[in-house]
Order: structure tokens, then C-alpha cells, then sequence
DNA sequence: CAGTGGTCTAGACCACTCA
DNA sequence: GAGTGGTCTAGACCACTGG
């Protein structure tokens, strides 16, 4: 009945019908209003009650399946999901970004550069063998230390980083560049500052310290991994959570339980 | 011409076209044989390629541009997106989970429960204003204090948690029952401990801890907010990168600068 | 202005799964 | 067994935008 919408649309509205079902959806869980375990109209009722396709509907449900809002059973029907944990996404900010949103001058400092047979004891149980080059660096807001980091690149996996030049672009920067598509892991502890790092970061010694570790990889191959060091004064990491990341995408990488 | 698709199905193969076409994109991307800004395939390239619909192609590239895989504009195409800075996937676990993961008899306790008519200084800067409930809490690893949290509930947006029992339930577990999908922001960093600190944690003044602290809102209501304290060298935070993350997800949730 | 992606339709068949 | 979601089609019009 009422079938006025195909031909003759709203109005000057260009509203984005799949947005709107959308919203109305997700705001409804997000407000309470429905609540984890709660049934969701079957699609064939949505699209009566929106006046659309199967296709708009479901392209709506599927979207919300993929966040992890809700989830879908054949025959069944679709059930707000209950949030399993706490999941975020983390950001972990490019530090010239970083520096220079605080007003501050970047500046990058390369304090050594080795290459090496074989990689330092504490590098290997990373699962780092093999020739590698060994950057340690230092970042910069204005003249204080900001970030003191130990690099590690595997050189049988991105040999061209034996002929890079790091004392002008920092390490991350140029891994950025060269190598195109990465995964990444990351382990963030805090650490009291030895006496090597805290005379890096001209900080007391024992200073509280962040430590950001974090593993590359390309196709399975460990490009390169990374201790970042960052006061704990100066710095934080910040996470908003949007919804329930789906759990394909969150994959175990157990750690060393110490 | 050969259209003999259609009519006889390949044979008897249910292998998801869709997935097949999404898994050899997306190989394509992670290896690195499309890099950052290489044009994908136009839509109409692939539906001949793949023999298939407009439909099914666009699901695909939709679904690698809500991941952040590609970037697609009109009338340019799509592309490889070039990962901006670092995004990752962090995973906030519940306690209970952590310990027991690693093999040890989760506890929890609660230290201290007050109503406040209005919250102490140093959580008002974070938009908490009005009555509010305290809590103080400690978790344990077997017998030993794995964290210690301070948390604070809105009494306003939140009535019913004056009546909660956190005796046994902790206050985290009792608001992921009470709102489930709730957003949040976080903010790590980390912290030496102080006298209090460390006195909870039982462990020695200026201990390096790291400090989460979490914003919980919902429908732009100040739910709670909490600060949890874990001593540095029993616990650290993994993140796994998967792609890069799109933007929109990403608010900016501007920190104040110390 | 022409070509791309963005959205939408009105069908279809299939597979799974719950009752 | 019946009803749900999962996938797919062969069209369509529109909006944006890059050349």
C-alpha cells in the first residue's frame, strides 16, 4: 500500500536509506534500548517496515554483524551481541604528529648504527636471526628527548637497509616508505629506566618509562622490531573504542608470560 | 559472449565467489604486490574478470575500503591506502581472563565504597561533575595484587549503581551487565608508583606501573571513568595490527598535554 | 562532461539450522 | 521441514569528481 517512494522519492532528501536504517539500528543497542540477547526484526520485516529491498536491509545487517554488534543465525534471526571484553583501537601516533600537535619542533637524532652477523640475546627470542642492521635513535620536541628507540632490521628480508640512510629520516619513516604492506604486533609495558635509557632521555634514573615493542612483518617475514622508550611524563597513548572489534581480526600473539 | 555461467554453475563448488575475489585482492595488497597507491581494477574490470555481478564486486571493494585496505574515490578509482602512521588493534582483556590465562585463581577485593556528592579534583577535569560513586578495588593473581583500580560511577546517568553489590562482582563486570554497549576512550601511560600505590600492590615505592585510564560514556552521557594501576613487570598490553584503521573510527580525543 | 563509485531494486536459489 | 540468513544477478539512477 502507500507505494508512493519508488517513483516519486521524499523530496530534496538524499538522506542515504541505508544510513538512516543503520543508525536507527545501532542506536537502539547502543542506547540499552536493546539489549545483548535481544532478537532484531527479521529482515523481510524491516524492509516492510522501511519500504526497501532485501538487498538495502541486508546490507545494513551485515555491516553491523561485521563490527560485532549483532549476530546472525540461520533460521534463527539476529541478536544483539554481548560485548566480550574490552576491546579498543589504540593509536599509536607518528611521532612528528605527535610533537608538532604539542606545539613543539620535531627533531631525530641517529645515535648508532651497527650491522650485525647476528642479533643481540634480548632481540633473538624475538624470533630474530639471522644478519640484521641495529639503529638506536633518538626524537626530539624542541631540544628534549622525547623517545629513545632500539631498531633492529632484518637485512636478509630488506637487504636495500644496509644502504639506507637513517641520519636524516628516523627508521620508522623510512620503513614506511620502503616497505609498502605490513602486520604488526605490539607489546606496551611500562619499564623503570635503566641507567642506559635514562641517560638517553636525560631523565633520573628509574624514571617510570613506556615501553612500546613493536614487531613488523611482511608476508610471514620479520622485516624489523622496535623497543620505543618515551617518559612517562611526557607521554601517553590514547584508544577510543568503537564497538566489538570482531575476533578474526584481533589474532592471539601470545606472549612470554614474563 | 561464454556465458555459460549463469545456467550451469561451475560444478560442485560452493566456494563463495565473493571471498575468493575478496581473499585475491587482499593477498595481493598484504604481500605488497600492490603497494601504497596502485590503482586498483575498476569495478567493470573485475565483474568481467570474475564473470560476475556489479553487486559482487562492489561487497568486495566495500569491504576492503571499511577496513582501510584501499581508499576508492569517484571517477579516480580505488587504491592501496598508504598506512598512516601506525594504527593498531588493542586489546583491553578482562582481568579475570588475563589471570587465569596464565594458570593463576583470579581475586577480587573490594577496599573502599563511597557515595560523593561531588568527585575529587583530580576527576573533575575529566567532565565528571555531580554526585558519583567511589570505589577502590584490587585484583589478584592467586594471592598477590595484580591491579588496583580507583573508579568513579555517575549517579546521575547511572541511579541504580548506589544499590550494587561490588562486594564480590567487579565494577567493570557489573557495568558491562548494566550498559553493554557503551563507548570509551582510554589513556596509557605510565606512572611511578606512589606511596598509596604501591602500598595496595604491595610493591616498592616508584615501581614503574602502567596507568589505564578509561573514559566510559554512553549516548554521550559520562558513565564512569577508571584508573588502573599494574605493576610494570607483571603485565603488559598487546595490540595487534591488521590493517590500517579506518579513520572514522579514530576520534580525536584531545588529551590534555600533561 | 564523462566515467567512476554509491546506492538501490526486485527478483532468485541455496544452505544451514532450529524447532 | 520450513524459515532464516547468505549470496548472487542484471539491471537502474544518481552524485561526485577528475581531466
Amino acid at each position: 500500500m502507500t507505494k508512493s517512494k519508488p517513483a516519486s522519492k521524499k523530496a530534496a532528501a538524499p538522506p542515504l536509506l541505508y544510513r538512516r536504517i543503520r543508525d536507527e539500528l545501532e542506536s537502539r543497542i547502543r542506547s540499552g534500548d536493546w539489549p545483548p540477547g535481544h532478537r532484531l526484526p527479521y529482515e523481510y520485516e524491516l524492509m516492510e517496515q522501511y519500504d526497501c529491498s532485501r538487498m538495502t536491509v541486508n546490507k545494513v545487517m551485515a555491516g553491523l554483524a561485521a563490527e560485532g554488534l549483532i549476530e546472525r543465525r540461520r533460521k534463527a534471526g539476529s541478536f544483539v551481541s554481548r560485548p566480550r571484553g574490552d576491546s579498543a583501537l589504540l593509536l599509536i601516533p607518528v611521532m612528528r604528529e605527535e610533537v608538532e600537535a604539542r606545539g613543539a619542533a620535531y627533531g631525530y637524532r641517529l645515535l648508532e648504527r651497527t650491522e650485525l652477523k647476528a642479533p643481540p640475546v634480548d632481540f633473538k627470542e624475538a624470533g630474530f636471526t639471522g644478519a640484521a642492521l641495529l639503529l638506536r635513535a633518538l626524537h626530539l620536541a624542541d631540544a628534549t628527548p622525547f623517545a629513545y628507540e632500539e631498531r633492529l632490521i632484518n637485512l636478509k628480508a630488506l637487504p636495500e637497509a644496509a644502504r639506507g640512510n637513517f641520519e636524516k629520516t628516523s627508521p620508522g619513516t623510512w620503513l614506511m616508505e620502503q616497505a609498502p604492506w605490513t602486520e604488526a604486533s605490539h607489546n606496551i609495558k611500562a619499564v623503570n629506566a635503566g641507567r642506559d635509557v635514562a641517560k638517553k632521555l636525560a631523565i633520573a634514573e628509574g624514571t617510570a618509562c613506556l615501553r612500546v615493542e613493536r614487531f613488523i612483518r611482511r608476508a610471514s617475514d620479520n622485516i624489523s622490531m622496535v623497543r620505543q622508550y618515551y617518559p612517562g611524563e611526557l607521554y601517553q597513548v590514547s584508544a577510543t573504542f568503537t564497538a566489538q572489534i570482531r575476533a578474526s581480526a584481533a589474532k592471539p600473539v601470545r606472549v612470554a608470560p614474563d
